[in-house]
RNA sequence: GGCGCCGUGGCCAAGUGGCAAGGCAAGGGUCUGCAAAAUCCUCACCGGCGGUCCGAAUCCGCCCGGCGCCUCCA
């Protein structure tokens, strides 16, 4: 049993094998700093997220970078209009960008590059490319000679002589071939410049990416990810930069790309969510309606390979099958466990080789998902069939154990309420007097003007429960 | 024009050669003073046509419909 990964560059699932035994060099796409993020960004980085977790719970040492894009045409545009820096704007988005990524219990990652912190990297590349003809300088400009790349096309599956390059753009005359793309850009009066050896300049917009790669994991790394949409030409210009640099391949040993979200817009088809084509649900909207346990279940209740539209009432139903696995899980950890060998401790142990199973996969959330669900069931099951805390504890610590994997925190929304518990149980005490005196319309009342608040009563034989309404 | 993806019950979504996971919704039970929660039962032959095979949702061909990349993009 081992785990396979999907490789976009083979186009087949792959045994997983790292470059150093139980290591890995994890480095993910990150944001271009123009703009909040949104849901389409959320799902990426919530899908290598929970493959980071799944790594680590199988005893991988996971290092993780995760670059920042601080200097690009847009974010340059926004400076100007608002007559302010691209440090600023960067700034104010990175650390949006950070408590986003907080509040969806996504990891910080081990390390966050900036494209403005690795400008000496990128010029010492660029020299080097230049010195062994991938690269030639034109009036400031440095771009890459596809041609020269044997592989180049390799990852996206085409080739030079069948794409349209400048299909819909104009072509640079100066480039030796169409397809040839920027590493350094001559900077024109008024953007932020650095000084290199072929005059005032920025860099261009794949480099970066190359260079913090090298800057943070060296030469060869083992995972790659990112959207769908940056295959090509982001990607295929990366391992055309990296590999040409280094002389080793390859770059990564597996690319990972999770497909794009998309997202209803007024007309009736479902287009792609994306920031320039202002079809977006930003992360922060997002948040305020569904909260982190139902968007990363929702989103993780597909395949990161398959393509799936955000429905807000999609979202919802999630949320509510999360009621079911909040249940399983109550009061748990309140006693020790029992070393039994009951039928749910047997279930419970079912559950972990299937979620093994499932995620082994090329990440198979749905399915492993699946086993969450049946596994919490068997748990109200038991609790119903009166099965003691202490029998149900170790179901409860797999399903919580396996659930964290996926990033599900059953943040307790009782905390917000925790200094009105003392009232609240005073009012279920009255409550339940009440009841005993037969009283039910007083009694129902204290329910009713309780739910009004946000806390729901629920009745069982073992007395009268409370909950914050989700 | 090139390279790809998708089409499974009312909705979402697994499965990719051997009797169709899971969730939501719906209907009917159990429990309960009521309510809620939980749980039980019921609910599909897999876009269409043709082919391969003992056997296909699963492989091949064609068609219909939806979408992505080829340009910045998670």
């Amino acid at each position: 049993m081992a785990l396979k990964v999907y490789n976009t560059l083979s186009r087949q699932k792959e045994d997983f094998v790292t470059n150093q035994p139980g290591r890995v060099a994890l480095y993910v796409c990150g944001p271009n700093l123009y703009d909040p993020c949104h849901v389409g960004h959320a799902f990426s980085y919530i899908v290598f997220d929970t493959a980071k977790r799944y790594l680590r719970f199988r005893g991988y040492q996971v290092r993780h970078v995760q670059n920042f894009t601080d200097i690009e045409d847009r974010i340059i545009n926004k400076a100007l209009e608002q007559k302010t820096t691209i440090q600023a704007i960067g700034e104010v988005y990175i650390q949006r960008f950070l408590d986003e990524m907080d509040a969806l219990n996504i990891e910080r990652a081990d390390a966050y590059p900036r494209a403005t912190g690795v400008i000496p990297q990128i010029i010492e590349i660029t020299q080097t490319l230049i010195a062994k003809g991938f690269a030639y300088a034109m009036d400031g400009d440095v771009f890459f000679r596809v041609r020269q790349f044997a592989g180049y096309g390799r990852l996206s599956h085409r080739s030079l002589d069948e794409m349209q390059a400048g299909a819909r753009i104009q072509v640079d005359e100066r480039k030796a071939d169409p397809m040839d793309f920027a590493l350094w850009k001559a900077s024109k009066p008024g953007e932020p410049a650095w000084d290199s050896p072929w005059g005032k300049g920025r860099p261009g917009w794949h480099i970066e990416c190359s260079a913090m790669n090298w800057a943070e994991h060296g030469a060869q790394i083992d995972i790659h990810g990112g959207g769908h949409d940056v295959i090509f030409p982001h990607h295929e210009n990366e391992i055309a930069q990296s590999e040409a640099f280094t002389g080793k391949a390859p770059f990564a040993r597996y690319w990972m790309h999770n497909a794009l979200l998309r997202l209803s817009g007024d007309t009736s088809a479902e287009d792609k969510m994306s920031r320039h084509a202002g079809n977006t649900l930003w992360i922060k909207d997002a948040l305020a309606r569904h909260g982190s346990d139902a968007i990363r279940l929702y989103l993780l209740s597909t395949h990161y390979r398959t393509p799936l539209a955000w429905i807000d009432a999609d979202v919802d139903a999630t949320a509510r099958s999360l009621e079911r696995w909040r249940t399983a899980l109550k009061d748990a950890g309140a006693t020790q466990a029992v070393a039994g060998d009951n039928a749910l401790v047997q279930l419970a142990a079912q559950t972990h080789e299937k979620f093994i199973t499932a995620m082994d996969d090329d990440f198979g959330t749905p399915q492993a998902i699946a086993a969450l669900h049946d596994l919490a069931r068997e748990i109200n099951r038991a609790r119903d069939g009166g099965a003691t805390p202490a029998m149900l504890a170790p179901a409860q610590t797999t399903l919580r154990e396996l659930a964290s994997i996926l990033g599900l925190t059953f943040a307790e929304k009782q905390a917000e309420l925790l200094q009105a518990a003392p009232f609240i149980e005073l009012l279920i005490a009255t409550r339940r007097d009440l009841r005993a005196a037969k009283q039910y319309a007083l009694a129902d009342k204290i329910r009713q003007d309780l739910a009004q608040l946000g806390v729901v009563l629920e009745d069982t034989p073992q007395g009268t429960t409370w909950k914050a309404e989700r």
